[in-house]
DNA sequence: CGTGTTCCTGACCAATTGGTCAAACTATTT
DNA sequence: AAATAGTTTGACCAATTGGTCAGGAACACG
C-alpha cells in the first residue's frame, strides 16, 4: 500500500508522524483528529504532514493495518499442543499486558469498533473471524475432551478480550473508581482474571 | 439545568430531538456528529433545534446525565440480603439486557469514556465511584462469609461491565465473526456469562 | 563545486460546521 | 378577531479543517 520508505529522514519522519498520529487518533477518534494536532504532536508543518502521507485517511490506515497484526499475536500463541488451562490463561495475561504496554492502540481499535468499524470491517470479517475460528475450534476441542469445562469457546475468547482491554479503552472510569491506587491496579487485574479464569475452566 | 419543557410542541420536539442525537452521537462521538446530521435524523431544521437546545453541548450534556441513572439501575438493584450468587449473576443478567435494550445508550457512554471521558469525569469520580464502593463492599462481605470465591470485588465489577457491554460497544466485531447466527448470539451470550459467574463464584 | 533530487514552507482555497438573527408563520388566549 | 406568545426558517457569518501549490532550502553525489 504505502510507498516503502528509501532514505534515512523518510524512515525517521515517517516514524515520527505515525506515532504522533497514534497519540492523537486513540484520543481523539478519526474524525475528531486534526492534522494540525498531528503535525504539531510530530513537531512538523501540516504540508509536511501530507509530503508523507497522501492524506488523513492513509495515515489512519497505515496506523490500523499495521498494528493489527501485533495485536493479534497473543491469540496465535495459543498453543493446541500445550495444557488447556494454563495456555488460556497465558492468553489472558498476555492479553493484559497489552492492555498495559499499548493502551493507544487498544483505544485506536476501540474507537474505530464502537463506530461501526468503517475502514476495519473487511479485516474484522476476514483474516479476523478466520483467526477466532480456528483458536475457537482448539479450545472446544479441549472442552470436548474434558480438559477444561464445556464453556462456548466464541464467547470465551470475546469475554477474554473484553476483560483485558477494558483496563486500556476504559482507564479513566477504572482510575476513576480505584482512585488512589495509581499503577497498582493492573497487578491486581491479573490476579482477578488469573483466578475468574482458573476457576470458570476448571472442569470439576 | 436544561430549562423544563412547557408546551406540548416543546416535550414533543425536545424528544425528538433527543432521539435523534443519541442515534447520532452514539454513532459517530461528540466530535463526529454533526448538528446537520441531528436536524436531519429530527426532521427539524437546524435554527430549529438551536431554538430547543443551548448548542451541541448542551444537547450532549443532557443525553449524559439524563441516561446515566437509567445505566446504573441494574447495579443499584444488587440486593444486600439476597442469594450472593444469584444476586451477582442476576446482576449480570440485567446488564445483559441492557446491551441488548439500548445497544446506542451503550456506545454514547463508550465513546465519551474511551475518549478520556471530558465531559463525565466528575460523574464517574462522584456518584459512581460512590455506588461501586457500597456494592464492592457488599461483595466482599459475601466472600468473607464463605458465601463466594474470594475475588476482588471491585474488579468483580469491571469484569461484568465489560463482558456484558462487549455485545453492545463491540457489536460489529461480534456480529462480523459469528456471522451466521443473528439475533442469537445474545442468547449464546447470556448462557455463558451464566456459567462463567457461577462457577468462577462458587466458593468450592 | 555544481546540479539534480529530496525535503520543507507560507500563502492560499473550498468545504464544512456551530451558531446568529430578523422576519415570518402558527397557536393560544382574551 | 385581535393581541400575544410561541415556533420555524432562509440567509448569513466566522472559525476550523483537509488539502494544494509554487518556490525555496537542504542534501547527495559526480
Amino acid at each position: 500500500m504505502a510507498a516503502a520508505p528509501k532514505t534515512r529522514i523518510q524512515m525517521k519522519n515517517r516514524a515520527t508522524i505515525l506515532e504522533a498520529a497514534l497519540e492523537v487518533f486513540s484520543a481523539n477518534g478519526f474524525r475528531g483528529a486534526t492534522l494540525d494536532q498531528i503535525a504539531t504532536a510530530a513537531g512538523l508543518s501540516k504540508p509536511n504532514l501530507l509530503y508523507y502521507f497522501a492524506g488523513k485517511e492513509a495515515i489512519h490506515a497505515e496506523l490500523l493495518t499495521s498494528l493489527l497484526d501485533t495485536w493479534l499475536d497473543p491469540l496465535r500463541a495459543l498453543n493446541a499442543n500445550g495444557d488447556p488451562i494454563g495456555e488460556i490463561t497465558g492468553y489472558v495475561q498476555r492479553k493484559l499486558e497489552m492492555s498495559r504496554a499499548y493502551p493507544r492502540e487498544s483505544r485506536l481499535f476501540a474507537n474505530e469498533i464502537v463506530q461501526g468499524a468503517p475502514r476495519m470491517i473487511d479485516e474484522i470479517t476476514g483474516p479476523l473471524k478466520t483467526l477466532v475460528d480456528e483458536k475457537a475450534a482448539v479450545i472446544r476441542g479441549w472442552s470436548e475432551a474434558g480438559q477444561i469445562a464445556p464453556l462456548d469457546p466464541h464467547h470465551l475468547i470475546f469475554s477474554i478480550w473484553a476483560t483485558t482491554q477494558h483496563y486500556a479503552d476504559f482507564d479513566v472510569q477504572v482510575r476513576g473508581i480505584l482512585r488512589p491506587d495509581g499503577e497498582a491496579h493492573f497487578d491486581a487485574a491479573a490476579g482477578f482474571l488469573q483466578s475468574l479464569y482458573e476457576r470458570a475452566l476448571s472442569p470439576f
